[in-house]
RNA sequence: GGCUUCGUAGUUCAAUUGGAUAGAAUAUCAGAUUUCGGCUCUGAGGGUUGCAGGUUCGAGUCCUGCCGAGGUCACCA
């Protein structure tokens, strides 16, 4: 594209494409051709660049991952509430947290991947009271549930308790009351009820001030209410490790909001004394204005803390644990203005970690029948969806009579990968800032953009590679025949270093899902158009091999980037 | 209402950051191959990129206005 010269040159398109043509074929042994069209230049690459480039990716065992650039990344996701079981939406959470902690660790940054789990509250005392009115001794063991999912059932037990409640105390006299003192024009019963349930719930609802009353409990360490939370987020957290082991991911640390949500006094008393923060009575406050945002509440009136104060402490303690240069806070699209706060208070504090804050934020998971919703029963659970994928691989497998020979629990792990891989590469290839549809059953389709499309590409090249251990030898340098599949191949291999690191700037696992489709695609291409066993020559023959042992090793790295497993046999 | 994200084939997603004829997949139809591995390949139809202006050699991309869908505007987390 010659259009930015025009200018400078002060020629004509056509003219400057040219003169750079010609100038490029003369110097340069790797260009053998040139022409112009419409004022872009196309250039001609000589075979040998081919070859050689080929020949140094093969020699090149970490291909693919950048030597360590001695820079640290934190890395946050997942981060649940621990009061009901994983769902759709935090798997999107994981899985983007997982492949972009993949792809910094390849771009060559140390990855400290971590969460904060949300485990104290008003909705944790919830469970805990459903719990204790209706669970009669329930547990994990007893009932035979999952322990994620047991507390969940008592959270959604609170909430039908509270309904039920609520619409009895609406036809009371105390409830018309309260309708007629403050309702808004035009607005009818039913309208303000559904407007009004929040106040309601704190200050009329008995549940709710049963729950309040325990969470003022839990505040002053009252032994039992801490004993009765430390057994119910137990079970929670198990439930939680099983999820995250199916997954198949992992943390470096573990932070927990019961520890970390006082913290943020020190940066508080520095932010009073710099005039970054402005204090009356007990509240803290500043003013954001400048980002188009309101005043913000640090801390309340009675002096106790807030979401900022607290994402304020836990950001300079984990720079005090790490030191990392970059932080990523995987949270929904939901959180944008609440880190755009939290993230400007640090710079205006001149935290030293400010400015390699980042909110990874992601849009909502919708279903084919519109968003899920908790009160309708429209969510995915997690482990229902990882349980449904591998089954329909291995439903499909068997099917078509596949892998049957297989030993038993190879055979498990290989549907377990398919699955996985089906579901993983499904999220992981729409751009994380989009919304997205998630349709159970396009996710655990293998044929086309997929998953197991790829992953079938790459059982197959290494199946062809495995063939000829002779493919070390090098001969490749006498064939100089190159065919067009040949040569696309070799060119995308070749970008695969420049595109992690654009996947790392952009944050953005899509970009390594769209390369390991498109490279798959050209090797189905390759391998359909042209017989590499029964190739012309020795020299094409073990070039071909050497390609398809290259095209495997890379396409299993860039599935490794998305938390995709590659199965023995497909 | 203010601020903000988004709107692309029937559907789900792309588009090298302002570049060539807007590409894949899916579904439909028509073919090929079936070798090292059966989930492979080729082709066809399908688009006024929400609408209307503007900026320039050139706009899906930038600017303005409208329409539509989210998010957010707490002394909740």
């Amino acid at each position: 594209m010659v259009f930015p010269y025009t200018k400078a040159a002060k020629k004509k398109p056509a003219d400057i494409g040219e003169d750079l043509g010609k100038y490029l074929v003369e110097n340069s042994p790797n260009i053998s051709a040139y022409n112009v069209i419409n004022g872009f230049l196309n250039l001609s690459v000589d075979s040998s660049y081919w070859t050689n480039l080929l020949e140094t990716v093969a020699g090149n065992d970490t291909y693919g991952q950048e030597a360590s650039n001695g820079k640290k990344i934190m890395i946050e996701y997942s981060s649940p509430n621990t009061n009901k079981p994983l769902h759709l939406g935090h798997i999107r959470n994981i899985l983007l947290g997982w492949s972009c902690s993949m792809i910094y660790q390849a771009a060559g940054y140390e990855v400290i991947k971590v969460q904060i789990v949300n485990d104290r509250g008003i909705a944790i005392c919830r469970s805990m009271l459903a719990w204790q009115l209706f669970g009669d001794g329930e547990t994990p063991e007893s009932s035979g549930i999952k322990g994620d999912h047991l507390v969940g059932k008592y959270y959604v037990k609170f909430n039908t308790e509270f309904v039920k409640e609520y619409s009895e105390w609406q036809q009371t006299n105390e409830a018309k009351e309260v309708y007629a003192a403050k309702k808004k024009e035009d607005q009818d019963e039913a309208a303000f009820f559904k407007a009004y349930k929040n106040d309601y719930f704190n200050e009329f609802s008995y549940l709710g001030r049963d729950a309040k009353a325990m969470l003022v409990k839990w505040e002053a360490n009252d032994p039992e209410v801490r004993a009765l939370w430390k057994k119910m987020n137990g079970w929670v957290l198990g439930g939680f490790d099983a999820t995250y082991d199916k997954l198949g991911v992992t943390f470096d640390k573990l932070y927990f909001e019961s520890d970390t949500y006082l913290l943020g006094k020190e940066l508080i008393e520095k932010g009073l004394k710099s005039k970054v923060l402005f204090k009356e009575g007990k509240r803290v406050w500043t003013d954001l204005s400048n980002i188009g945002m309101q005043k913000k509440t640090i801390l309340k009136s009675d002096g106790t803390s807030t979401y900022t104060s607290q994402d304020l402490g836990t950001a300079q303690m984990r720079y005090n644990d790490y030191q990392a240069e970059k932080v990523v806070y995987v949270v929904g699209d939901e959180q944008i203005s609440h880190f755009q706060g939290v993230f400007e208070i640090l710079k205006r504090l001149e935290e030293p970690y400010a400015e390699g804050l980042y909110h990874l934020a992601y849009g909502m998971v919708d279903l084919p029948t519109g968003r899920m919703k908790s009160r309708e029963g429209t969510v995915v659970d997690a482990d229902d969806l990882v349980a449904e994928v591998i089954a329909e691989a291995q439903k499909s497998a068997l099917e078509r009579g596949e892998l049957v020979d297989m030993d038993k629990t190879e055979q498990a792990n290989t549907f377990r990968q398919i699955g996985l891989g089906a579901l993983k590469y499904f999220i992981l290839k729409v751009n994380a800032r989009k919304r997205m549809v998630f349709n159970p059953q396009e996710s655990v389709e293998m044929q086309g953009n997929t998953g197991p499309y790829i992953q079938y590409a790459c059982v197959r090249c290494s199946g062809v590679a495995r063939k000829a251990p002779e493919v070390n030898m090098i001969l490749s340098a006498d064939y100089t025949a190159l065919q067009p599949q040949e040569k696309d191949l070799i060119l995308k291999i070749s970008q695969y270093p420049a595109l992690i690191q654009e996947a790392a700037a952009a944050y953005d696992p899509a970009i390594v899902a769209a390369f390991a489709y498109d490279l798959a695609k050209l090797y189905n291409k390759f391998y359909h158009d042209i017989n590499i066993l029964k190739s012309e020559s020795e020299a094409a023959k073990a070039f071909r091999l050497k390609l398809s042992g290259v095209v495997a090793r890379t396409l299993k790295n860039a599935m490794h980037l998305l938390g995709m497993e590659v199965p023995p046999r497909m």
